[in-house]
DNA sequence: AACAGTTGCTGGAACTGTTTCAATCGGCAG
DNA sequence: CTGCCGATTGAAACAGTTCCAGCAACTGTT
């Protein structure tokens, strides 16, 4: 549409600086550069290279931390392998790091050279993402749904799957089932909370404020929760941990505290990726693909770039299955007492001199 | 140094025949491109884009499982993170799936648009590692070392502390200590197995072929080893276990065959995230830092291209560390019965329909 | 046999954006 | 007033790509 010969009439300079101002030169006079700037915006510039247009796809991140999970792992890979059909490739980029701030959205991603973006969210990046949105900029935002149709998403409907995981707990007997999921408050953190609250409300059973459990998504977080839940004089008897680290962490807290899962406790995890293989007894989990979900959200974003405009408000649910293992069963005739962690450490006693594995664990960098 | 223009002058064509034979394009005749290709590979051709050189590094990969480890998501991270310095960013690049056979490693990173590449080696990968380095393409190999200087490199020296984790299982007092490691036949391998080796020998044990297991680099790997382990019938009591998927996995087995680390075994594990937190106990284990490899591999990797020339054969090797945790003890005065797998699963059944977790699982994709 | 249409391949020219080099402007010391 | 210096800018030269037109060879039709 337009080039920089263009805004550079627009504006009343020469291409050069037009050039420099799109570029964050700072030989540019700050006013000039702003000036420029705002026809850019005007114009919806979009950068192309030699007249050919980049193939290249942002995977958006924001935060100090990258990518730190299975998930993000999973999720990248499947983008890698999406982006194959439109002959795409995939550039990672942090908009914390990277973005000016005197600079739209738009143009950080042009100047970097991608004609669109996948965006891992996290809670912050939901009002991002609408911002994006209303650029105009092709996008697709992963494991988070809107409200609103003007933000173009891909997510796993995990609520039903949810309600069923816990109406397999009250069919194999269990009464008093806990829930517990990572503190930040995003959408899944609601799917899955409300299915647990239908399958108790379908069931007669009581919902119980005492029984919800909110921590970190992390190892210490899943252990913390396990650890609570121990200590309650009326225990639980099931509990369902909708985190998927936050699940193995409890499962080693279990093991830990001597609580045989699942004679003694059932668990029901969550999974994105083949965690709930890596631990014992292997976990009956609610499962989405993370995988999946990066491939479609690549297939989905090239397609649209490919096909010219954003599509409005496109956004897409997958379903996500349950599985059922090892770690459940029918609840204990009696609960057994609560144990002490003091107890059961002398069982497997720690060498002197070892780092208590309790602390944080993805926080460390 | 040499533009199109050059190139079509010495090729006798137009420069939009050199332009489409450097893309692929498949308008252009297959012996027109083949001459042009040969003299752009005489001229050692870089591409620029108006002028500017990209910013952009390669992320490369080969095979069909893009990005599949915990171990790849931490190495990605840890570039992500290096390229900061000099303002690069990451794009993700598959050999297998992107580049044609008729186009050398440089031409294809050229057209990608990279300015030099950090590679994620395999077994397979060592040859092509080396054509790259001698096309003078600027790289660095992660996780490998050459005994040629000619390929840059950057690994970690885990010989030593494997023998100092070993060593530590002597001074416990452990006589009969086995060795796994995954079987693609790479120089970790046999660095941890040489670590082990001269263990044995420091102190007048003798190794045996029958203590040392091969298997895949997958959790169902280490499960099957552990099995192994426990059938023998003068079974070790210990093991080391030099892989991370392995090492969880063998934790999973041992439990499923009622066996009690460290009571009745005790195992030493190899990490490069934060894998041997996730199971109980905690494993003690030789650890490598894949987060750091990346960031390392990053930072050479651009100052070597904001200097310059490739510097021939820049090695370096990062130290790792051996953490003791809950995994490992004194050796049991008697080594218990071998139990059978079908004892133990009475104790904690399967409910039926239970997908089993043994099989492939990293495989899958 | 003549003709029109199609396909494969190529090049000129026009176009994209970037950088080099020189010019201009304003301030300031001598 | 003069000369110097740094900040800012633009003309021109350059990078590579693509549109469009042309040419040649082939194919089917009349």
């Amino acid at each position: 549409m337009s080039s920089v010969r263009e805004i550079a009439e627009q504006a009343g300079v020469s291409i050069t600086t037009v050039s420099r101002a799109l570029n964050n030169d700072n030989t540019v006079n700050p006013k000039t550069r702003e000036r420029v700037l705002a026809v850019a915006n005007r114009f919806g510039y979009v950068a192309t290279v030699g007249r050919r247009n980049t193939t290249n796809l942002g995977f958006v991140y924001l935060g100090e931390q990258t990518i730190n999970h299975p998930y993000d792992c999973a999720v990248l890979a499947g983008v890698a392998q999406g982006v194959d059909e439109c002959r795409f490739d995939v550039v990672v980029l942090d908009l914390r790091r990277d973005k000016r701030t005197d600079e739209t959205y738009s143009q950080f991603f042009m100047r970097k050279g991608v004609r669109g973006v996948i965006i891992r969210t996290m809670a912050e990046s939901r009002d991002i993402c609408r911002d994006i949105a209303k650029e105009g900029f092709p996008h697709i935002v992963i494991s988070e749904r809107f409200e609103d149709d003007s933000v173009c998403c891909i997510d796993c409907e995990s609520k039903s799957d949810s309600r069923r995981a816990v109406e397999y707990l009250i069919a194999l007997g269990h009464r008093r089932i806990a829930f517990a999921v990572h503190n930040v408050p995003d959408r899944d953190h609601n799917d899955r909370l409300e299915g647990y609250r239908e399958a108790l409300a379908n069931h007669d059973l009581d919902f119980r404020d005492d029984w919800v459990f909110r921590h970190q998504y992390t190892l210490a977080g899943g252990e913390t929760v396990m650890k609570m839940i121990a200590s309650m004089p009326e225990r639980p008897t099931a509990v369902y941990i909708a985190d998927p680290m936050m699940g193995v962490g409890a499962v080693r807290m279990a093991h830990e505290l001597g609580l045989n899962i699942p004679n003694d406790i059932s668990i029901i995890g969550f999974d994105d990726t083949e965690l709930r293989f890596s631990v014992y007894p292997t976990l009956t989990a609610v499962c989405q693909d993370a995988y999946t979900i990066g491939f479609e959200a690549a297939l989905l974003l090239t397609r649209m770039i490919r096909d010219g405009a954003v599509r409005k408000g496109l956004q897409k649910s997958l379903p996500t299955f349950f599985e059922v293992h090892d770690s459940t069963g029918p609840p204990p005739a009696q609960t057994a007492p609560v144990l002490s962690l003091a107890r059961h450490r002398a069982v497997a006693p720690r060498p002197a001199g070892a780092r208590n594995g309790d602390g944080a664990l993805h926080e460390k960098r």
